[in-house]
Parts: C-alpha cells; structure tokens; sequence
DNA sequence: CTTCTTGCAAAAAGTTTGCATCAGT
DNA sequence: ACTGATGCAAACTTTTTGCAAGAAG
C-alpha cells in the first residue's frame, strides 16, 4: 500500500491521542486493541463490520480472537472513540470517529454497487432547529443515510429497477 | 381497545388494497398474513420487530409459526408494503409504508425511554436537491433518525447523561 | 498479588431454510 | 392432482458471555 509519509504520521499522532484517552479511562492500549485501531484507523473511508476488521487485524496479529475485536470495539464505542451503524444489511458496521466533534457525516449508500460514499458536511443544520423547536425533541446525534446510485453507476443503471 | 368506527373501516380498506395487490402478483391473502397485515396497520405507530409482531399475530392466530411471519414481512417487503428498518438494537424493525408515495417519514429515537416518534413531515426536499446536484447521487430514499431525548423525558433527564 | 485483558468455547439472539404436510383451486 | 403456503425443527449468522489462563503494574 503506498502511503504517504504524513499519512502514516497522522495515523500515529491519532494513535497516541486515543491511547491516552484510554489510559486515562484506564484501560490499556494492548497489541490488540492498537492493531485494531490501526485497522480503523487505515479503513477510515470504509465502513467495516466486525468480521471484516477482525480478519484485517488477523493479518497484522493472528492470535487475537474474534471476541476480543468484539470487546474492543465495543469499548471505543463507549469512549465515543468509534461510531456503530447499520445500513440495513444485518450487520453492524463500525467507523472510527472524526476528532472534530462538530463534524458530522452522512452517507450514500449505492444500491448497485453497494459502495457506501461519505459526506463530511452538515447538512442539518437548518433541520436540527425545527426539531427542536417544533417537536421539542433535544438532539445528540443523527443518522441520515440515502439509498440511491452512485454517480459511478449513473450511466450503468437504470433507476427505476431499484424502486 | 376503543377505536373509532372510521379507524375500523380505513383499516378494512386498506387490507382490501393490500389483498389486490397481492392477488395481482399471484399470491394470496392468506389468514396468516391477513392476521399479520392487520396487526401491522393497528399499529401503524409503532415500529414492530418481528418478534413483535410474530406474539400480536399469535393472539388471533395462536397456530401462527415464526416462520411465515418472517416470510410475509419478507413478502410484504418485497411488495413495498412494509418498510424494513434498523436503529441500531440488533433488532430489524418493520413499519407498514403509507400509502402515499411520497409521504416521507423521519424518526426521533429518545435515549431515555426508547420510544420512537415519526415525523410525518418531509424535512429533506433542499438537502436532497443538494446531493443529487452536488453529489450526482440519484436519490430513491433516505434514513433519517434523530437519536436524543423526546418531549417527555425532557424535564427529566440531563442530555448530557446520554452524550 | 491484584486487576485488567485475552482466547477459547459455549451460549444466546435473530433470522433463514428444508421438508413433510396442508389448503385452495 | 397440482401449486403455493404453512408449521416445525434444524441450521446458520452475528454477537455476547463464562471462565481459566496470561500480562502488567
């Protein structure tokens, strides 16, 4: 994989916030649970399920089992450090979270390809008020995925076969 | 349970569309899945796990198997009747679609008393104008769940508890 | 030592499938 | 009789848990 240098740093630089987030939690930053962070931390376009960063993190540390990717990632969603979601598909999918907590993302999921594309901006701002306001609902987060094609499948398909 | 006679007979008439379109795709309106429609439209409000629905359905069908329900709300899926969700429980939620296509509905998920609320409004007309010109993403539907405290656990919980 | 963490295997939870049987043409 | 639909049980998938053993202060 060609990585560039200051991909590889920031990589190293978030590792060690979020082993000091865990110490100061105390709990510990084992081989296991930092190969499992490294896995988000390369993948933090995709949006892995368990099985998948399990058998990432196997290459990198075969002994580790499957329960233990379980428990840690569990514990980085506790810590906030790691989002859990699902699309519809019966399982969960795991993304590691932006540091900026202010920055909210939404996804288009592609029905043709099933490739899952990020929109790092807000687009809720607007919508989070009338909540609010109209429905007297305070919110913490949010969830908005569209289902749809991508614009790679645009010329591929015909939409209508997927209504 | 006090329902209203015109809450009656608008259930009869959907169940009455519902049975001609499964009778126009060559499948029938069997007691089983009669009993599971019906149970589906009485609570339209709530969103209903398969086990949910399997236990209402065994109260007038106690010969019913989990199974078939399982198998009609596949069907009913398959049909657009019914619209298969997830809120991240590990449990698949399903909820009868209105019958006007274009009736949107959104939901507010309270962290509190886990509640889920709908909001019967389309919120997303000019986000979704946005993604498909700025994205090129052909949109066919969309998620969208507000998780945080609804207006009844508002006085008496901290939001911050739940962030 | 004491506490946290791990691997393994077993269990649990949710869903799907195979198959013999049943119901409605 | 033929076809589709059902009930039951078994299988399968994903996730969680119990527990004895291991690592780290």
């Amino acid at each position: 994989m060609n990585m560039r240098s200051s991909e590889a740093q920031r990589i190293e630089e978030r590792l060690g916030r979020i082993r000091q987030i865990l110490q100061s939690r105390n709990y510990k930053l084992t081989p296991q649970r930092e190969a499992t962070v490294r896995v988000l931390l390369e993948n933090e376009e995709d949006h892995l399920s368990a099985e998948d960063v399990y058998l990432l993190v196997k290459e990198k540390a075969p002994e580790i089992g499957l329960a233990t990717v379980y428990r840690t990632l569990e514990l980085l969603t506790d810590l906030k450090i790691v989002h859990k979601m699902n699309f519809g598909d019966g399982v969960t999918r795991y993304d590691i979270r932006s540091e900026d907590a202010e920055h909210h993302h939404h996804h288009l999921v592609c029905l043709h390809c099933g490739k899952v594309d990020e929109i790092m901006e807000d687009l809720l701002g607007e919508v989070e008020k009338r909540v609010e306001r109209e429905w007297g609902f305070t919110i913490l987060d949010h969830r908005l995925t569209f289902h749809g094609i991508c614009h790679r499948c645009r010329d591929k398909v015909n939409p209508e076969d997927y209504k």
